[in-house]
DNA sequence: ACGAATAATTAGGTATACCTAAAACATTAG
DNA sequence: CTAATGTTTTAGGTATACCTAATTATTCGT
């Protein structure tokens, strides 16, 4: 017996499912493959057949799933993802505000401790923080009923025009790549100009500084950006 | 494989074996049998020696243990016990200076999370408070060292003569008593008197008030006392 | 539309941490 | 100093979440 909390159907596991399907499927909801959600948890796909299968025929009802045509949240499936998504993400506002983690360090943090603290340990980070709708990668955080606005950025590599535009969120999945943001004055909030773009190579300059940063097409895809009003 | 911190032997189980184990060898450091373990721990004896010969055989070395003889700590199961003990007491702290707990919230809140923070976070959190010294249950706090000054208190029910003490701590164990006992003032500094004692009945006066408190033998014993200099 | 390539599932196996029931050991009372 | 009692260990079994290898479905190109 491992879970716990236990009896309840929430363990660490089911939870990183959840929030995985909730990812990879996207805005528009599409059903989510196990050899994608394998690459995602690091895991085997054999071992997502088998947690899928599980999921779908336990009396949680969190996923809907067919055999050989992928997975898909059922209401209480999105329900609870965005749950966890709400406390990784109050999490890292927290770590980032009040105890002045370094951005780059806020995610890791987040990813372990989100699967643990109580509801009342939710309500009273959020508090603290007055209720914040964004986090400080610039992802808005679930409200506690579970309704988020849509973002309408799109990827740095959806970009086909030149011009400036703002920064409207960065990914939190590579540490690495993050500090060299933040070294950049890559962050929410920053406006950027798009100086040149070929298929592997864009570069950006920030507004008001003289210094410009070539980005891989994987790197720039982790830049979402909003055009400046 | 459940361990999240993989490769390295310290599970969430282990970890709870260890504090227990430091608990209940008390400051003279006896060995430990595998009832009191298992009760402590909430699980069937068989359990507990099935965990204590993979500690012992595991090379981690945590643990001393013989054959119907009991364990015990050894240094480095000392070390990390005392580890997971700060992580406690300065996640009690934080909740309570910080978010504002009530007292008798903050120990299950801690004992999940104490083993998942890193120690970034235990750093943080012990500058954000100003590196405590004693939790608000009044228990002190190991250092970063393990080093832990033996407090020279004694129990409620250890106590023989009348007369004034000050209440150094209270223990966290039992959420209602804690309540019941804040409710009434006694709270680590607390100035109180103890006015009567049978041996199932301990009156309490707090020190400037009127009022008074009968606990039993069972309650008693969670009030750790100094005398008042 | 059919065979090759790719994706997904089944089958069988590992480790952790727990359980119960039965057996072995230790302690204590007479 | 032995028998009864209580404690501890052994033996055998459960569930979770993973794995690899083998098999079966689906999809895609020609």
């Amino acid at each position: 017996m491992s879970p716990r909390r236990q009896g309840n159907p929430n363990t660490e596991s089911v939870d990183n499912y959840l929030k995985a399907i909730l990812v990879l499927s996207g805005p528009e909801e599409r059903r989510v493959s196990s050899t994608s959600l394998a690459d995602r948890l690091g895991v085997a796909p054999a071992s997502v057949t088998n947690m899928l299968q599980k999921l779908a025929s336990s009396p949680s009802q969190f996923v809907e799933y067919e055999r050989h045509r992928g997975v898909l949240l059922s209401a209480a499936g999105k329900r609870r993802a965005l749950e966890v998504l709400r406390h990784h993400r109050l999490i890292e506002t927290f770590l980032y505000e009040v105890l002045a983690y370094p951005l780059e360090e806020v995610h890791e943090e987040a990813e372990r401790l989100e699967h643990f603290i109580s509801e009342r340990f939710e309500e009273r980070i959020a508090a603290k923080l007055g209720h914040p709708k964004f986090d400080p990668h610039g992802h808005c955080i679930p409200a506690m009923d579970g309704k988020m606005p849509k973002q309408i950025s799109k990827s740095l590599t959806d970009l086909h025009e030149r011009g400036t535009f703002i920064v409207e969120s960065v990914s939190d999945q590579d540490a690495l790549l993050l500090k060299r943001l933040r070294a950049h004055g890559i962050t929410p909030g920053a406006r950027v100009q798009v100086t040149s773009r070929s298929p592997d190579d864009f570069v950006l300059r920030i507004r008001n500084t003289s210094r410009s940063l070539h980005l891989s097409r994987d790197h720039a895809a982790a830049v979402q950006i909003r055009s400046a009003q």
